[in-house]
DNA sequence: GGCGTATTTGACCAAGCGGTCAAACCGACG
DNA sequence: CGTCGGTTTGACCGCTTGGTCAAATACGCC
């Protein structure tokens, strides 16, 4: 938040890269794993560059931790009450696999955070976040009430897509590992599928 | 693995010591993330101390990695081909969840380990586990051929209940500030339970 | 008690860490 | 050309880290 816009091209080219720099090792070292150097490193850029760009370590963390907050709602966001109850579910549940396919990084970030105790975002989890599920959990509750799909607990319907398609990211060396060479994504999205409807069928 | 039988008393409890205060601190924290200080203060022990019993941070890792290992796949192993299908995966889905309730700090060392890349344990992935998954998971084809239990990708039921259970654990920070005060785990097992009978209902 | 072994510790070290700073560099504009 | 703001860097600092070591202490057994 307040991120003042980078004025000059260079700027924004170096802001850039250090983000994405931070993120690949952030994502897969922890923020106390992580180093200056490795992230200067990766950027491309001397340890002092870095911090001429981002005054300290935690601030990348916290400038790469917002961006993914932004973001890592809005599937839940788009699920809209006036649709076909069983659709609108299984639509959200591969709106967010696809979001775990596409950035992994960001992925294991949040689970690293959380696995942690989420010291950085507890405030967010308890506010925004219980708002949105809360409000969606109703939503749910009020489609299994009209007998629109089946009975089920709302929270954890929306835990356990949570932990499906977190788990294909962050355990990725582990899928991969019991597959063998498979690529696991296109198997994930037929199974989430079936499995949001063989649960939702009324 | 050659674990040499601590000899005298005193070593059998400050090992014990130690390595409880080990899974306490790189469950929560990461291995790059723990100190040998914070090992060595929650175990009541000075660092030099701590060296004493073991040669270095990277071995109390490696012990706890190891004790870990030997119980973590207890609950699929136990999953019988000749038993009621339904009932055999209703059950390995509710012993996994209650050895991630009982045993937390175990499964965010786990998680913590597979997230950054499973650097030390990646061999047993690919071997026993693989062979593990790919023996029950013929099992479970074959229930399904037979028509004892619907047709499902047995690879992904398998990872969907490690999904589930290991969420409820390594993600309870995030679960319990979306449900409030409440007890997750009641909640959980009926929910796993309802749904690993839903999907596979024949 | 006395002796040998197991255990414990304070002092220490080299390496790595996040972060600082003054000086150098660079490109645009007069 | 000079100079001025934005950018880059090498050298450096204080602190933490994993780990060592010799000396001190406790323990078990005679």
């Amino acid at each position: 938040m307040a991120e003042t816009a980078p004025r000059t091209r260079i700027q924004q080219k170096n802001r850039a890269r250090i983000l994405d720099a931070g993120l690949e090792v952030f994502s897969s070292a922890g923020f106390r794993g992580a180093t200056l150097d490795q992230i200067a490193g990766a950027a491309g850029l001397s340890k002092p560059n870095l911090l001429y760009y981002f005054p300290s370590k935690e601030a990348i963390h916290r400038a790469l931790i917002d961006r993914l907050l932004e973001t890592w709602l809005d599937p839940l966001k788009e699920m809209r009450a006036d649709g076909d109850p069983v659709e609108e579910v299984v639509a959200y549940a591969q709106r967010k696999l696809t979001l775990s396919r596409d950035y992994p990084r960001e992925s294991r970030l949040f689970a690293n955070e959380i696995v942690q105790g989420a010291p950085h975002i507890i405030d967010m989890l308890k506010g925004p976040l219980k708002s949105l599920v809360d409000e969606k959990a109703a939503v749910i509750r009020g489609w299994a009430e009209a007998g629109k799909i089946a009975a089920v607990d709302p929270y954890h319907l929306i835990f356990s897509i949570w932990a499906l398609t977190q788990h294909y990211a962050d355990f990725d060396v582990q899928v991969r590992a019991v597959l063998g060479g498979d690529d696991p994504w296109e198997g994930a999205a037929a199974y989430l599928d079936h499995l949001v409807r063989r649960l939702l069928a009324p």
